[in-house]
DNA sequence: CTTGAAATACTACTACG
DNA sequence: CGTAGTAGTATTTCAAG
């Protein structure tokens, strides 16, 4: 086996500032007012968005271009409202599992993107290994889903569901 | 008092039914096919989607108007990838309270949707009154946050962090 | 009630200053 | 970045299934 594996990284502070502190800096007051616009209602016009940032067109549109090739805009999506579509319900479940192996958590993390209807799938350190939120019809379905699938989910210990009583607030936006 | 104010409802299982059963069930197949497209990628032109989902342009763009106006479709956004904007931690975040009371809880919510990076703030039912995802920079930021502003929330009793280490799956598409 | 074809108005996009 | 011009799209009208 390679000793260089197991060699210390150097622990560089030194560079760390060469790394952009914050990619943000680099944005002027405008890329954030397009942002903070974009990512309230994206299916605005462009001229209608530029004239809100005091923008010709043509220069508005360039910059958001920019923002999408850059990354920073990882997409436009339409919203669906999920009570209207049918799942006004939503659980977090906190998963632990039987053993801390990388196979393990391979496996569970590949069957857990399949269970329908889950919106979140993260690991966490703490009491769980995961969590996770689900939005489901109702109780019923929801229990269904738990008796069915998530109990069956590989190397699963323990499953603790917190429903979700009252969602106060479910946001999309990023603070600019 | 109103006496009327403790009636007990009627369980009317029978009206149930009566209750759109699925908001769905009146979407066809061209409907469904619009949304699937709309919450992957809403930057599609009218015509391109009309195309896609194999009709006329002016077809396609009512179909798309009244799922707006049904509430269906929520809003079109922009999404902002969270390591390129300067918050790549994530951290969720259980919450009991000191007390049960309709005020605290009101008062706890309103402060709650003021803090920076705040995503998400439910309340749930478990061993914790709520649970927020909160974005921020690093754990050098998130401490900060923990210490100046969430360890002050009005009637906090205990606050437990789950820090994400890896994000399996963080998505806005609806199964449809 | 919904669709599709044609006509119009507006917008996105390009080239250039 | 802005102005002007072109290409393409959104949107309305209307006739038909």
């Amino acid at each position: 086996m390679n000793a260089t594996k197991f060699r210390r990284p150097s622990t560089a502070v030194t560079t760390a500032a060469a790394v952009p502190a914050d990619p943000l800096q680099a944005l002027d007051r405008i890329d954030r007012a397009i942002l903070r616009q974009l990512q309230t209602d994206a299916s605005i016009s462009n001229v209608a968005l530029a004239a809100k940032v005091k923008l010709s067109a043509p220069a508005c549109l360039r910059r958001v271009e920019r923002l999408k090739e850059s990354g920073l805009i990882r997409g436009v999506v339409a919203l669906i409202d999920p009570k209207a579509a049918g799942a006004g319900m939503l659980v977090i479940i906190g998963v632990v599992l039987d053993r801390s192996t990388p196979e393990s958590f391979a496996e569970f993390e590949k069957a857990a993107q399949m269970v329908a209807g889950c919106m979140e799938c993260h690991v966490v350190t703490g009491e769980f290994d995961y969590f996770m939120t689900i939005r489901t019809r109702d109780s019923d379905s929801f229990n269904r889903l738990h008796a069915e699938q998530l109990l069956y989910l590989p190397g699963v210990r323990q499953i603790r569901s917190f429903m979700v009583l009252k969602e106060i607030l479910s946001t999309t936006k990023f603070p600019l």
